[in-house]
DNA sequence: TAATCGTGGGT
DNA sequence: TACCCAAGATT
């Protein structure tokens, strides 16, 4: 009993990791406004949807504007998707605003209003992904289910598989390797899904991970092999924001954002320098219905 | 499936 | 400065 091989690494007591980071989440977790009780899963929905590639501190504000002015889904499914789109603010990516309202309109139509806690439900809604119906049945209704994000993939990559950073994601083996590790419990299943995406974000961060702070430092594989550089595939790089599409499509979509009337071609023309980008980028809104052609220009959609 | 989609702060 | 990165989803 209790014998370990010489030069053989344990296996990672997957219990004891989780117990531990558990334990570190109850004491040291952020307040973060999803995280109080009685929040609703009405909230961490739509809060979830601005977090999607949007840091939390740039979310908090945005999101708490949002649920004061629309508190139910009925109430935003009963105002024109473009006030959902002036009130995404700066966020980014706003066809995530067009997409929320979808979904709000598709919650009251045929959920009663009440957003569901079933996987293939919440699949079924505008904009939501593996990750985002999990995270709503995890942490708005409770439900054990491995959910998966960028932090846990790298806590994984690290803390079980040795690796400095998480191959490209991948749905099956990532869940799988999340599953392991999950809790038999439900509610403490839900507790280890918030733990391990809030080490990966405060400590096991990507450029500069805070290993002395770490609470499963000693259960460590990537520090117990003396960090290896990252030697797998490479995530494709972003390309450059100056001077890309999205950087003009921005740029129309502030100018159709702060306009509360139509804004004219002429007007749009002069967003940026290179009027063959700005036909493209102003096309490619409208195909998003992010901006609706009007008689005398283009519109936030009604 | 790989490319696309905003914005701003950190290194 | 230039690049990286952020609770992803869609096509």
């Amino acid at each position: 009993m209790n014998v370990t091989p010489a030069n053989h690494t344990p296996p990672v007591n997957s219990a004891t990791v989780s117990a531990t980071l558990n334990a570190w989440f109850l004491a040291n977790a952020r307040d973060l406004p999803w995280r109080r009780d009685g929040f609703g899963a009405w909230g961490i929905l739509v809060s979830e949807f601005m977090l999607q590639q949007t840091p939390v501190n740039r979310v908090i504000p945005r999101l708490e504007e949002w649920l004061a002015r629309w508190p139910t889904p009925a109430d935003l499914a009963a105002v024109p998707p473009g006030e959902a789109v002036r009130a995404w603010s700066s966020l980014g990516y706003p066809r995530r605003a067009l997409w929320l309202h979808a979904a709000a309109v598709q919650i009251t139509e045929f959920h009663g209003g009440v957003v569901p806690s079933d996987l293939d439900d919440l699949l079924a809604l505008t904009g939501i992904g593996d990750y985002t119906a999990r995270a709503v049945a995890a942490f708005a209704y409770g439900h054990r289910h491995p959910v998966v994000d960028t932090n846990t993939r790298r806590v994984i990559a690290r803390a079980i598989a040795g690796a400095g950073e998480p191959a490209p994601p991948s749905r099956g083996r990532d869940l799988e390797a999340m599953g392991r590790l999950l809790p038999e419990s439900a509610h403490e299943a839900a507790l280890f899904n918030a733990a391990i995406m809030e080490l990966g974000a405060v400590v096991c961060t990507s450029r500069s991970p805070q290993c002395d702070l770490c609470p499963i430092r000693n259960a460590c594989a990537w520090r117990a092999a003396d960090y290896p550089e990252y030697t797998g595939i490479r995530k494709t790089v972003q390309k450059k924001f100056e001077g890309s599409d999205r950087q003009v499509r921005g740029l129309i979509m502030a100018e159709l954002r702060g306009a509360h009337r139509s804004v004219t071609d002429a007007e749009i023309m002069t967003l940026w320098p290179d009027p063959a980008q700005l036909r493209r980028a102003l096309a490619s809104l409208v195909t998003d219905g992010l901006a609706i052609p009007a008689a005398d220009g283009y519109t936030l959609p009604e």
